[in-house]
RNA sequence: GCCAGGGUGGGGUAGUCGGUUAUCCUAAGGGACUGUGGAUCCCUCGACCCGGGUUCGAAUCUCGGCCCUGGCCCCA
């Protein structure tokens, strides 16, 4: 039998209805804050993303040639795919500019618990303010669409100027290094790299960066920055709205693009895969032959939400299943479709069955049967049976489908 | 790329120091039953992940691969 390939999945209806379902309510946080939805392609010149992050993440990618001999590669993300785009044709739009998207992406790596090789990102792009307002707005959007999802999660925020500016008389690959032990709270790998660079004076400021609570004490440990007022400002309003954030000045994200606010969130009941968000203000359009437009975006692991939210029950509608006899088959279908155009799930039975082992297979999937035979027909009735209580009632066809709708709105 | 544990009908399982026709539950299809169902009974369908090796004989032992689960690395 053939496999599926190795880290994707098929997802059954009942699965499809519960990720349509936390889907939508992502969807509409995007669109309560302004933020409208774009679509970009499932593939994209290689070059965008090494462009973004460089060669050494060709490994980790689906990557083709195309037969004009392109080199091609499905995308791993959509930040850049976005900001492509905006570069093409959102320049001569109004700024700023909202936009959210759904879309999957594509990764070649070893799959596990809430990783795989096709996921689904549902993110945002802020395009083109630079105030602490758009940081916070940002943050906000993401601590909406999380909890819409009903996901239970940690949010961290934290900026980058603190930590840079205590490794500012480094050079760039020591500073990277640093950061990225810093990113993996790798304390061990942190003292060791000091010793070895000479640099222990910066043990202490480092490690009390990534304790500091609040952001005067940010200021204790690193000394003043040019970007405190922005991060003052953008603390004091998350804090005006009593968002239930955490500061967290040790975030790096160890990424280059990334130039100022950063922020992550994590569920709480994942394993070594928890993180379900990542953000922070950038630069990025210049890469692309665009402007050296400032931008703050998010981008949430749609997958790992779902793990994270776990197994639950979706609101029932009613089914109807339409049952008749061979007299009645015409009549059935008539029925079945002034049920739908009511809004109603209607299904009939294609199999030929005796009105018995149709009643049967309604009751196994439906709320509501509809008999029309013989006599329904002649009359111009239906009956109209509750699958669940027995009771059963011939009337009119409008009749029907009230009581049907009824049921459906309680 | 690395480590650990796994893989038996669609789902869940029994069997394994090699030995009859691979067990049971469930689901699915049909029938008993052509105008009132979920019950019951009967029938049917359907599996040892793939390939090599050892052997008279492999689901069982062995090697390699694939895939799954969790972890490491990485994480745009």
């Amino acid at each position: 039998m053939l496999q599926k390939p190795r880290g994707t999945r098929d997802f059954l209806p009942d699965e499809m209805e519960r990720r349509r379902l936390i889907e939508r309510r992502m969807r509409d946080a995007g669109r309560r804050w302004g933020y409208r939805e774009v679509c970009t392609p499932d593939f994209e010149h290689l070059e965008l993303f090494t462009m973004k992050s460089g060669e050494g993440i060709i490994q980790e990618m689906y990557v083709f040639e195309d037969k004009g001999g392109r080199k091609m590669t499905l995308r791993p993300e959509v930040t850049a795919a976005v900001l492509r785009m905006y570069v093409n044709e959102g320049k001569v739009l109004p700024k700023p500019l909202r936009w959210c998207y759904f879309a999957d992406c594509f990764r070649y790596e070893r799959p596990q618990k809430g990783r795989y090789r096709q996921f689904w990102q549902f993110g945002v792009e802020l395009i083109g303010a630079d105030t602490a307002s758009a940081d916070a707005e940002v943050i906000m959007l993401a601590d909406d669409t999380l909890r819409s999802s009903g996901a239970t999660f940690d949010l961290h925020v934290g900026h980058l100027a603190p930590m840079k500016h205590l490794l500012s008389g480094l050079d760039p690959g020591d500073q990277r290094a640093i950061m990225a032990y810093l990113d993996k709270h790798d304390q061990k790998g942190l003292e060791t790299a000091l010793v070895e660079k000479n640099l222990t004076h910066l043990a202490e400021p480092l490690a009390a960066l990534g304790e500091c609570r609040t952001v005067s004490e940010v200021f204790e440990v690193a000394g003043d920055v040019p970007e405190r007022a922005r991060i003052e400002e953008t603390f004091s309003l998350l804090d005006s709205q009593n968002i239930d954030y955490r500061p967290d000045f040790g975030i790096a994200r160890g990424l280059d693009y990334y130039t100022g606010m950063v922020f992550e969130g994590f569920a709480k009941n994942l394993g070594a895969e928890n993180q379900i968000l990542g953000g922070g203000t950038y630069r990025l359009a210049h890469l692309f032959g665009g402007d050296d437009v400032a931008s703050c975006g998010f981008a949430i692991g749609f997958d790992r939400v779902m793990v994270s939210i776990g197994e639950f029950e979706l609101a029932h509608e009613p089914v109807v299943g339409v049952v008749c006899t061979p007299e009645g088959r015409a009549r059935a279908l008539e029925v079945a479709r002034a049920f739908r155009e009511a809004g109603i799930r209607a299904e009939a039975d294609l199999m030929q069955r005796g009105m018995g082992a149709q009643l049967s297979r309604a009751a196994k999937s439906a709320d509501f049967a509809v008999v029309l035979g013989k006599r329904e027909v002649e009359a111009g009735t239906v009956t109209l049976k509750n699958l669940h209580s027995g009771e059963q009632q011939e009337r009119s066809l409008e009749d029907a489908i009230a009581e049907v709708a009824r049921h459906g709105a309680c």
